[in-house]
This record gives C-alpha cells, sequence and structure tokens, in this order.
DNA sequence: GTCTCAAATGTCATACTTGTAATATGAAGC
DNA sequence: GCTTCATATTACAAGTATGACATTTGAGAC
C-alpha cells in the first residue's frame, strides 16, 4: 500500500508543503492521518485521482494506465516468446500467460492496457473468453488483439465479439507492432 | 489467534519499523511482547480496530469479511451444478466459473472467501494454478479446496502444493459442507 | 490600465514525529 | 554447532505540523 507524504506531493506539484497540508484540510485532497502528531499520507491512487479531477499532469510513474502494458496469451511457449519478444523490441511492457487462470487473474491484477489472444487455446473458448472481458465492468476497455491460425470468416466473428483488431498466423513482425501501436494511440 | 510483526505492519503502513515501535510503545496500537528479546507481536484485531480508529486505510486481506462467499471452478456443469446447490443450501453465496480464464478473472475481482478447484480441467494444470494462487499476494489467503476424482496419492501431493483440503469423487453432501464449514471457521 | 479586495499560497520559527544507519541480539533453518 | 534473517536499540538526521504573518494571484469595478 504505497502512501506518499506532504512533503513528496509538495515537490511533485511543485508547491509549498503548507499549501498540501490546505488540500488535505480542505477535503479536496484524500488523505489520513498517522497517530503521532497526525502527520499526513496519501494513497498514491487517492493523490493520481486527485491530479486527473483537476486536469494536472501525472508524473509518468504514477499514471495508471501508461499505454504500453501488455499482456500475451497463449498457450504454445513458442508464440508467447516470439510475440513478447518482438512487443518488448518495440518498448512494450510485456507479461505473459500460459493458461487460462493466469491469463484471467493476470488481466484483473495488473489491467494492461492490451491483451493478445489465442483464440484456440485447450479447454478454453476464446470468444467466451471475449465475451466476459466486454461485459465485465473492470476489464472491459481493456484492447483486445485476437492471434490466431484460424479462417478469415471466424477472425472476422471475433471482431463482431469484440475483439479490436485480429492477427491470422503466420504473420510479420511489424504487422503485429503497426497494429498495436495503432491501438495505443488511438485516444 | 493471527499476530502481526512490526515488520509486517511497517510494510502494510508504509512506515519505517522504528516507527511501528513507536506506536506500541506510546499505546497508540495495542501489542505485546515475546519472551525472548521482546519482539513484538499484535494482533490482527487490534490492528484493524487501531487503523479503523485512526481512519487509515485497513487492506482487503485484513477487512473483515464476510466468510461465506465461495466460487466453484469446475467445466463440468453436472458438477459445479451439484455443488453449488449444496454450498446454497447451506447458505453459502456461491458463484460458478466454467473454465480457467473466468476462475481466475473471478478470483481477483471477488476475491471469494473459499475456492473448490478441480485438478483435471482440459488445458488447465491443477497443481500450477495452486501454485499461481499461493504466489500471488492478493489471493494467497484464499482457502482452497481441491475436488477431483483422481488418486489419493495425487490428492496428497495437492496438499503438498498447498490445498487446505481435499475432497474425493465420489463425495456425500455432508462430506463437502462439513470441510468448507470447517475451513470458514478456521479463523 | 489600475485599484481594491478576497482568497490562495508562500515564508519562517518552533516543536514534535518519523526516517536512517550502525550495531547487537534473538529467531529460524540447516 | 553454524548461517541467515528479522527485529530491537541507540543516537542522530531529516521531515512534518502548526501558527502567525507576508506575498501572490485573479476577478471585478472603476
Amino acid at each position: 500500500m504505497k502512501t506518499l507524504t506532504t512533503g513528496e506531493i509538495a515537490k511533485i506539484c511543485d508547491v509549498n508543503l503548507r499549501t498540501v497540508i490546505r488540500w488535505i484540510e480542505r477535503g479536496d485532497l484524500k488523505g489520513f492521518k498517522l497517530p503521532g502528531r497526525g502527520n499526513n499520507r496519501v494513497l498514491v491512487e487517492d493523490f493520481v485521482a486527485f491530479l486527473e479531477s483537476h486536469n494536472m499532469p501525472v508524473p509518468p510513474e504514477y499514471a495508471p494506465k501508461s499505454n504500453n502494458r501488455v499482456l500475451v496469451l497463449d498457450d504454445e511457449p513458442a508464440i508467447t516468446r516470439l510475440i513478447s519478444r518482438i512487443l518488448r523490441t518495440a518498448g512494450y511492457s510485456v507479461d505473459v500467460a500460459t493458461d487460462g487462470f493466469q491469463g484471467g487473474a493476470k488481466l484483473l491484477q495488473d489491467r494492461p492496457y492490451l491483451i493478445t489472444l489465442d483464440l484456440s487455446m485447450p479447454g478454453l473458448d476464446g470468444f467466451q473468453v471475449l465475451d466476459f472481458i466486454r461485459s465485465t465492468e473492470e476489464i472491459k476497455h481493456t484492447k483486445v488483439v485476437v492471434v490466431s491460425a484460424l479462417s478469415t470468416s471466424e477472425l472476422n466473428r471475433a471482431l463482431d465479439a469484440g475483439a479490436d483488431a485480429v492477427l491470422q498466423k503466420p504473420f510479420k513482425n511489424q504487422e503485429l507492432t503497426d497494429m498495436v501501436a495503432q491501438l495505443s494511440h488511438a485516444e
């Protein structure tokens, strides 16, 4: 549970420490007090919410949605290695899940900006996964890139089911990076 | 009777260990000393009371929670229906996941108190799931009941891997409810 | 433009809290 | 026995809250 002190916030916002305390007292910034003399602490998430609600710049290290966090979900290690190498080289922060359980857990735990999804994993229906993602509030905004060797008509079905993009195997490195880059710059 | 060390509390509150000791010395935080060198210990309930009385954030894993939320993970609808009917009748609030992705996602989304886990789901290695749960901070405290038709030796392996209890199929209704009840009242 | 006023923010001194570093000692594991 | 790790202790450094007061900022009014 990472917290910030008034001094740290003062430096980040380039204001006086006294001012930060007043923000907290006034209720503009949510915080709490330590038992001792009542030193203030602010949860990082509350601080970021404060910054955003006032259109203040959010320092990159606290930006929650750095558009470059990607989760690769595929059961074949050869594929995950390939994709993660390509995307890492392109500057993305890549995490890998090799089964459905890890995939679902990491998606909700880390909230990556984008996920690459194999449509045909053993014991896992890709369309069902797509549907679950789109109907779950916490992750419905996740960009989904379907990577599959299935036919074009199946891939179109994936687009209908809510995929943001599809990539037919085999693919060229640049096709993948272009696609991910486009989705990352979308908003 | 779960207790916390000063180091653990320091991490949770994001303060220095020295500070935690001062809180205890000053009487802000109720604790007691072990005989040896006088290492401090704090009851979880006292710690939570301390947090609440100072309006400090309480980490979800210590928040007073209803011990009756259960997630059933199994790919066979017949099994999920059976288990969820039994547990619902026994008064538990039951959610169901029929594939690994849903299982992982719902575990991290809803943080149920207990999960029933099928060891042999298609495309999903139950031992790997167990390992993932035990090594992921947010959910490592989840009670895991393995339900399987596998041999006793495999079930023992599951216990070694971190399962809190195992249930060999076929089982009687009461075996399941007894087991879940025992784990729910464990702490 | 500039005057005025009010609100917000900065400055400073003081007292208290918390962090840091080094060291010593018990706890836990082998 | 030994090693490794976490914790307690000490003394000191650094950070923070508070109050009183100064300064800046922005919005009207003229």
